[in-house]
DNA sequence: TTGTAAGCGTTATCAA
DNA sequence: TTGATAACGCTTACAA
């Protein structure tokens, strides 16, 4: 069933059906000869040949890190609500934390333009990015990084951790920091960055050494907390760049009998879910991914309808949420 | 730059240019001087084109009940890895547990095949997605149920339960069980049948009222032990449907002074990341979902390869995780 | 082994 | 307001 034949059969020529089906140029009557023939027919306009001769294909690829990550995946979902709504599909590509696949993935959507625009879930930004990124023929809205000159949406990790880590410090005084690779400028050298900011806002020295490196996981915090420990720092308090870090470290603190909040106590970033379950509870920074991820692709979506939108950047706010792993009263 | 100027710069027909792509059957001077040209110009074929002609788009379409959970971000993990390899994409779908809206996407997918194989991440089964299923005029494979006559991959739930039950009924024998609804045929009929079977093979008695239903949420599991327990029923042994669901029946005991595993031992289903950091460490089945998922691709992969490929039915394996929270010995 | 030519199902241009 | 007609970029008989 095509359109030749439709047309054939409600007596008009294609252009009439293909202008029924855009436009709208067309007269009372054709236009329900048309409309019963697709009644009876059930017939639907093929999205590829009308992808051939548009060049829009109303796919938008999405680029993750990793999906198997609860706020990639808050980030996602807040990406297809919208996308949908819009008339968009998403195209996943998951990288799997290799970068040189994101750049890959890159390329694979601008070739061709497979897809009408670009959402990138980024963790570090190469030259080898940025060039992938300035061949993009399509628009490219950057998600969980800042990128100069380029739509993008991120969360406010400097201030945040400044915030968290001058809370946490109104009870202790001898902080420790477990964080993950400073490549990743905003988890990595952002959230750091707003730790110390923390630190010299309240007066309080960083030991040498108490800043340790792990990696996203639950057991790379336990390690990184056991490193801290091995290495003789003197700690009251442990912040940490993710949830998942956390959990591992207060696993670590409860193996060698340390009592949190107590001895020390423990905060971190992300709030996921299970932060409200475990004992103690966490206390986390929750930034709000599901609507970072709707901006974007509102954002995008924007992008794509209107040729020159201009780039907009967005910094998202975010909530310090106090629980029973730390000393400090809830304010 | 189409395939004309490629042939053109290179002193050949666009069919030579095209089998060059394809079939091969090209002589080696032709071949080194499209190389050349190729090389040069970075040509590289439209899909789109490609698609038109041979009605084949590279596509995937992947319809989960939610993007926001372990299990189904496990699984998406699985299919994305394998479908890359195999030189297709993933194409996502996410209904955000609406039913409806699987069987319009199941539509949306069969509209003029815009994908060349569905993976469907069922819940349910109504007879609105059967008949959305047999109009779909690509290959299938349904992940987490099992579907009779179609390619399907699901877990043991029945089996799992079962084994669950009777290993935490070793050290019980007044359990209790939180599921979730008995329309999901694998994780609420299923589950449940498991555990009472479980309760009989111990010849253990399940009271009148000890078996709530609860959705898949933290804070579900706890309103559903909280009614549980306001029910009157009295229980030395929990076992949940999800981990999500135990996390929360665990803080509800908590917050009512009730001590796990010593007066009431709680066991769940999924062992998600977390389950071995919460206090106390929670036992649970574990599922092997990323497997599952690229064993799903694999069978797709196969099926689309290969027009009469027949259906396959893969039960996936289990093990029993003991940890704290149960009383009896781990084996 | 290669080239010619006929589509695949649309939309856009133009003249009527 | 409508209908021819020409693309869009590719694949594939078929003939050479």
């Amino acid at each position: 069933m095509d359109i030749n034949q439709v047309a054939q059969m409600a007596g008009v020529s294609r252009a009439t059906v293909s202008r029924y089906f855009n436009d709208g140029y067309v007269s009372q009557e054709k236009r329900a000869a048309i409309a019963r023939v697709v009644e009876e027919t059930g017939y639907v306009p093929s999205r590829q040949a009308k992808t051939l001769r548009t060049g829009k294909s109303g796919l938008v690829g999405i680029i993750i890190p990793k999906i198997n990550s609860a706020s990639v995946s808050r980030m996602v979902a807040g990406i297809t609500g919208v996308l949908n709504e819009v008339g968009y599909q998403a195209l996943l590509a998951n990288t799997d934390n290799d970068a040189a696949r994101e750049v890959s993935f890159l390329r694979l959507f601008s070739e061709r333009s497979k897809v009408d625009g670009v959402i990138l879930m980024a963790t570090v930004l190469t030259p080898a990015h940025d060039a992938a990124i300035a061949a993009l023929p399509v628009p490219l809205v950057v998600l969980s990084q800042k990128l100069e000159g380029r739509s993008c949406v991120y969360q406010d990790e400097y201030g945040a951790l400044r915030a968290l880590t001058e809370r946490v410090l109104s009870a202790g005084d001898r902080p420790a920091y477990i964080g993950v690779l400073e490549e990743d400028v905003a988890a990595g050298r952002r959230r750091r960055e707003g730790f110390l900011a923390g630190c010299a806002a309240r007066g309080v020295a960083v030991e040498e050494g108490a800043c340790v490196i792990a990696d996203f996981s639950i057991e790379s915090g336990y390690a990184a907390c056991e490193r801290l420990m091995e290495r003789g720092v003197s700690f009251d308090t442990l912040v940490c760049a993710t949830d998942s870090i956390a959990y591992g470290a207060m696993a670590c603190l409860a193996d060698r009998g340390i009592a949190v909040p107590a001895d020390v106590q423990v905060a971190a970033v992300g709030d996921s879910d299970i932060s409200q379950v475990v004992t103690p509870s966490l206390t986390s920074v929750h930034y709000h991914y599901k609507t970072s991820g709707a901006e974007a692709a509102r954002m995008l979506a924007e992008s794509m309808a209107d040729e020159d939108a201009v780039a907009r950047e967005i910094k998202m706010g975010y909530d310090v949420v106090v629980r029973d792993s730390t000393r400090q009263k809830r304010m």
